[in-house]
DNA sequence: CTTGCTGCAAAGCTTTTGCATTCCT
DNA sequence: AGGAATGCAAAAGCTTTGCAGCAAG
């Protein structure tokens, strides 16, 4: 089987601390994709002295290792996604900044080499939006 | 020939102000998409006494009139597209922010009736990233 | 032991808001 | 004249940072 986010933190040489092994859980446990907010919400639920400077950088951490995707998708919160691969697309409720993954499978279109202003492109995901049944 | 924004404000009855003649020749005038902090800075260069506020407010006005598009594609700033029609892709890149308009052309898949979640899909856009050459 | 991690509190940055004044129409 | 828009300054989110103490390896 896959080695957990844990294993791969600690063969990276991070340290092993009861904060990361409890963000770690909850982000994982989530099929929606939460804010730092609410990554410190369910955390304290579980460790009740963790704090919001500890979730912050531990998800700075996390994304910069790759193993969680940081998604700005409204001008409000970033979220954080622990499905890193396979890679999806997302679909967004404007109305209260939900976001949901889309099954892998669909592909975005190539950027034509003429669009590409030099750059070498390193990622290309599709964001549909709409309004989610909530949101009316 | 097309009616220019001014005119579509004042079509709506919006007050016709020096400062909003300002924001829109600012955003007109640019190829790039700037943050509301961008467009502030070069207003004030147009109109010394326009107003933080006033910028953010009119940005909010512009956006809500469908004149210009907000992108909020890192977690700094948002960003004001003025190009609202013909449809569009961006690129971003990931070092400085900077947003491109990709030609339009380039179709982003449909999403499966499956995978809508009950929601009538308003939008599909899709960001490409990369590096840009000043990012190295 | 050593160095990295945590917690606290303060600061930073972007954006919004309340209210008196100004000025389009 | 009348109501909307402006400017100012204060406040409100979200996120980052500095630093002393704690703890993983």
């Amino acid at each position: 089987m896959h080695s957990s986010l844990l294993d791969r933190l600690q063969a990276r040489g991070y340290r092993l601390t009861a904060q990361r092994r409890v963000i770690a859980q909850v982000l994982e446990g989530e099929n929606v994709h939460l804010t730092a907010d609410e990554v410190l919400e369910k955390a304290q639920a579980l460790l009740p002295e963790i704090s919001r400077a500890t979730v912050y950088s531990t998800l700075q951490r996390f994304s910069e290792m790759g193993e969680v995707r940081e998604l700005s998708l409204d001008g409000r919160s970033k979220r954080y996604d622990p499905n890193v691969v396979p890679a999806h697309h997302h679909l967004v409720c404007d109305g209260c900044g939900a976001v949901f993954d889309v099954a892998h499978g669909i592909e975005a279109p190539a950027l034509p080499t003429a669009e590409r202003r030099g750059m070498m492109i390193t990622s290309a995901e599709v964001v549909y939006r709409g309004t989610c049944a909530g949101c009316t």
